[in-house]
DNA sequence: TGTACATCAGTGAACGCGCGTTCACTGATGTAC
DNA sequence: TGTACATCAGTGAACGCGCGTTCACTGATGTAC
């Protein structure tokens, strides 16, 4: 305690790492982060339990994220980051015309979200914008490009539509499978092959039907 | 400290109240406890903040809900219990037939999550589910319920579908509802009349369409 | 109408605990010369 | 190839705080006789 006298700590405490290992660790305490935030939910989810899973020392979770406010924001990032990019892959690059059939899309949506552990994540990320306006304005950009995306695959498959239809198809078809995600996945329901039927007929109609 | 010896407390600690000013004071804290929940989530739902905001020192409050379980577990169940009355007082009971027409239904679903508070109460609701296998049990069975009351109004309009199919068709309306909320909300998008009409469009083609 | 007593409702203080955050420090790694 | 130094990564302890819970107690209200 009165060793040398030091400039006030790190200098580049809380900002992106410099190194390969650095990165890796950021990513490892991501994981962990989301892995307590989809089993435990939010309340539970404190720097400490955090750093018990990675098994490093509190003090050095925080060398990466100095508050509990910057490790919920960069957890929701790469959440709503990575989605996105699942979902871009699925339906194709909006603009283009290299989408897979509709039914294939609508398959691999359903498929995405048998994962529990992604629904669950979702779950506290909506209770999370709830309370928070600035989580709420990330998750709505979310949702903006996921309709975005789905209005053009509809766009592919009925041109002659008007762009305003297309949208509120694309959100109603958003509606559907996010609802669908909590009564199959154990939060309001159970898996049910004829709900899945449905779901599928339904979500056709939205993208192609008419 | 040293006064006149006394039985472990109260006798009736934590049961259901006895008297006139009892039973309100219970539903008054029950009610301060939702507006708590709704505003700023299960993470700032402190036995202290309720007590604040009912204006009851935490020590009275304890006298009704003596554990944060207890007081959680009861906002829960007033709060499924009545939305599920809620929805059968639109729909009418299961087996009869004096339900109002599909879309007069759909339309009052639409206005009664109109209300932000209501929707963010059922998201905080599908957390703590998600964390939580009991809460959860007892979401499922609100959802089953609201299920069963929507497939009665299917086999009303469409009696000569086969059970399954209702069911089905049921849930993906209940599906599509709980996925509207979130659009519509202010959680995951904004109202915008084109989406509402889509849903409408949708939702009436699940009650008796085909 | 009065009195004794049980129950209901409410008070106030203390407890131990886990939390986010701050801080001084140390060891490992890279880089300039 | 060696050395000096800056930066990166990690450690360990302490802090003040709000939390759920426990507890002994008091005042208000109802009820039996």
């Amino acid at each position: 305690m009165n060793g040398p006298a030091t400039p006030s700590g790190g200098t580049n405490r809380g900002t992106a790492p410099a190194t390969p290992k650095g990165s890796a660790r950021r990513a490892a305490v991501l994981d962990a982060a989301e892995q307590v935030l989809a089993e435990s939910g939010h309340a539970a989810l404190s720097l400490r339990a955090v750093a018990d899973a990675v098994g490093i020392r509190l003090g050095n979770l925080q060398y990466y994220f100095p508050t509990r406010a910057d490790l919920i924001g960069a957890l929701l990032d790469r959440v709503l980051k990575r989605s996105l990019e699942k979902i871009e892959s699925l339906a194709g690059p909006a603009g283009e015309r290299t989408s897979p059939a509709p039914s294939e899309v609508i398959r691999a949506l359903l498929a995405e979200h048998a994962d529990r552990r992604l629904v669950r994540l979702f779950v506290e990320v909506w209770a999370l914008a709830a309370a928070d306006e600035a989580v709420a304005e990330a998750v709505r950009g979310f949702y903006r490009a996921y309709a975005e995306l789905v209005a053009g695959m509809i766009g592919q498959a009925r041109p002659e539509l008007p762009e305003q239809t297309r949208r509120a198809r694309a959100e109603a078809f958003v509606a559907l499978m996010e609802g669908a995600s909590l009564l199959r996945s154990g939060i309001a329901g159970g898996p049910s092959t004829a709900l899945d039927a449905e779901l599928k007929r339904l979500a056709r109609t939205l993208l192609d039907g008419d």
